[in-house]
DNA sequence: TTATAATGTCAACACTGTTTACAAAAAAAT
DNA sequence: ATTTTTTTGTAAACAGTGTTGACATTATAA
């Protein structure tokens, strides 16, 4: 939108985040300094501090952004999926995509979200983790789970979280399973929608439901 | 064991690393400063580094010992376990207890684990992930999974690993859990157990599994 | 045109990680 | 026991950082 591209640097704040998410991805967050973000872009140490109270305010911003932009990856890519389960399997791949596509961003989202804060912050998150109950109240409503909507979130956030971060963070090679957002999307989603226990069990109980019990 | 108590201070490198710990899990990773260690411990900024080559290097040995930690937890919590997935069921607690203690911890663990090389980090780490697979292993045996321990070491663990993020990240408020090991991982666990669908599936095909279709 | 607010410069402060040359103490070698 | 060597800590310095305050400049509004 950038209504103001005027004044003395035309958008800095603008500028900065860009440069910022730029600096992050290609040197980490140890890398990421104000100072140096102001030389590239030919301005004072000070600038910044016109447009960011704090350092941890440019990266609350940042990691707003990053929140926006996960949940419209997650969007884009179940835009045409009708079944809940569908949505729900394209969604965890969308989130599984944008982690690794950014992966310094998304450990930033999720090392600093309590931290700070940051109204903005919280609300982009909740937005964020709202499409997914919105996924899963689908397929309650679709008669798919055998739980609530928010028991089956628990497991199905946990699930596409942790993978995500055990694929940027190298841990897939330990289950021997390529780092590819869709392979690794798919497996978790089979898994998770089946479950692992080779005889189903009552998740009330815990005990061997019996329309299934073995011969 | 520390087999050094004599020397000028007595046993910098291990008072450095406590107070490390001390000050991360206070302070966050932004807090946390060399030469802020060696004030506390009376001692000039250039003491650390005879015992580490880096400010990383401190860090990655402070992660090194987090793991080690990690799986004792998951260890003494399932130290009188049978079943496999009794064992399974309580090093996910265990798993999550550790992360509930040491958020800071818990978030540097797996926030340079890929960083540095530092090779015992990456020993330390493995041997945490070979306790997972050994529980997955005994499930294997006894019969107990539909698939196999790598299949079934993928879901289990990001989802107790996502569900760790969450729970030190304030997510599960908006799940309706209360943030409690014992509580969240005995939810994770059933649910992974037994699935979230309502009708079983064949993990191969996706279809339903002809044993448990609906009348 | 003038007043005002927004934006950027400049210079400084306190702090950090890190290196270098040096001193003291402990361990090893003689 | 004395000398040599290695380990450990000190001292002083360098470059870089976040941050602040007083000032200049420019765009906006009156």
């Amino acid at each position: 939108m950038s209504t103001r591209k005027d004044y003395h640097h035309g958008d800095l704040r603008d500028a900065l985040l860009l440069a910022a998410e730029k600096q992050l991805s290609e040197e980490g967050p140890a890398g990421l300094s104000l100072r140096k973000l102001g030389r590239d872009l030919g301005v004072t140490p000070g600038a910044p501090y016109r447009h960011f109270e704090d350092k941890d305010a440019l990266l609350a911003a940042l990691a707003t952004i990053g929140f926006q932009r996960l949940r419209a990856t997650m969007l884009k890519e179940q835009k045409e999926c009708v079944t809940g389960e569908e949505r729900l399997r394209s969604g965890g791949i969308g989130y599984l995509k944008f982690a690794w596509k950014h992966p310094e961003l998304f450990r930033l989202m999720f090392g600093w979200m309590p931290a700070r804060e940051a109204p903005e912050l919280h609300e982009s998150g909740d937005a964020a983790f709202a499409l997914l109950v919105d996924m899963l109240r689908q397929c309650e409503r679709e008669g798919l789970l055998r739980q609530t909507a928010l028991d089956a979130g628990l497991l199905a956030w946990s699930a596409v979280h942790g993978a995500a971060f055990l694929m940027i963070d190298g841990g897939l090679k330990l289950c021997g399973t390529e780092p590819d957002p869709e392979i690794v999307g798919d497996r978790v989603h089979r898994s998770l929608w089946s479950g692992i226990a080779r005889h189903p069990v009552s998740v009330e109980t815990g005990k061997e439901s019996p329309a299934s019990a073995p011969a």
